[in-house]
DNA sequence: ATTCAAATTGACTGATTAGTCGGTCTAATT
DNA sequence: AATTAGACCGACTAATCAGTCAATTTGAAT
């Protein structure tokens, strides 16, 4: 049995990536969580508390996805596109998680200093800023390489998600990793 | 003296940039326009409508824009550089438009059906499928390469913005575009 | 001058919604 | 057994908002 804050979250999830946040009343959220609407106020003192919080959760969990898949001995590349390849499974095995953040990041909630913060944002810097020491990366600033390669992630989860037959192509999902390489590489 | 219904899109522009279409309630949009309420909905039978045709009017906009830059003799690269850059631009000097855009395209009033009817993404696909044509283009869905290169200007839009020492540094925006470009030339 | 449709007004409403509050239940502590 | 603090409930409210409508103005056509 899950708490009712992540039972909360849970539903939240759902009803937020179907009609985004703001057609999502509070009282629904509680409604499909089977928990009483005054118990959403208590662990979320406003509804952009809990949208916030679910941002987090949904950026940790990504976060501790990725960092399981790379491994010690990888080249710079090898890391990128192992990377890149824990995105892009993660977002297409989350669909939910997946809409919820690109809602949040074009909404007037988000701002880049909060995507700055986050540990992922962080890991991936220090990722694009070795590869700028050793010289294989375009000669840009880092937060831009980083967010490039964001961008085209989310693209190209989109693609897949409206194109299934791709989903388990292998050597398509390697054509697409060229792409993203190919942007950033000198 | 503009006509009523320009003066209430100018207005929901101004508005939904800065707190998002959802936080923007109607009846401001009409006080900041000096105009009644009620004419809203005369010329916008709901909401939605007036949200649709902003999108809309932009995208002519850009369109109408974006053609005036390009020129005959061009090469491909040429053809596709100046459309990078008239996109750059255009939503550069028109930052409410730019963010107006953004939250809608990641709303959940859009689809890629949407997107796919307008005049702008057709031309910029005849484009990209002239690339493959000419195997200039890697050998990617032409609706893909295409999405790839908007996101790619959002991204160099939003780093612009944020960044304004570069904006008018004509080397730094080759630069950008270079990355562009690689991501997908062959 | 008269007509008439379209433009325009602004007060109004019905529905919705985020957040509150008084009170109950549970379980650990003393 | 008494105390207490946090979990939990659900009815309630104050505010907000999209959309309506009856009435007035405008301006072009007859």
């Amino acid at each position: 049995m899950l708490d009712k804050r992540t039972k909360l979250m849970n539903a939240a999830k759902v009803l937020f990536s179907e009609n985004g946040f703001y057609a999502t009343p509070t009282a629904k959220i509680a409604k499909e969580a089977g928990v009483s609407n005054g118990i959403l106020f208590h662990y979320f003192p406003t509804k952009a508390d809990l949208i916030h919080a679910m941002y987090y959760d949904i950026k940790d969990r990504i976060f501790i996805y990725s960092v399981s898949q790379i491994y010690k001995e990888a080249t710079l590349k090898e890391s990128i596109y192992t990377l890149w390849l824990a995105a892009v499974e993660w977002n297409l095995e989350n669909a939910e998680d997946f809409e919820f953040t690109l809602q949040f990041e074009n909404s007037p909630y988000f701002s880049t200093e909060i995507e700055k913060k986050h540990k992922y944002v962080q890991m991936s810097i220090e990722l694009a800023e070795q590869g700028r020491i050793q010289n294989v990366f375009k000669d840009i600033n880092t937060l831009l390489l980083f967010q490039i390669m964001s961008r085209l992630v989310e693209t190209n989860v989109k693609f897949l998600k409206h194109n299934p037959t791709f989903q388990n192509d292998v050597e398509f999902k390697n054509k697409l990793f060229e792409i993203a390489w190919d942007a950033i590489k000198k």
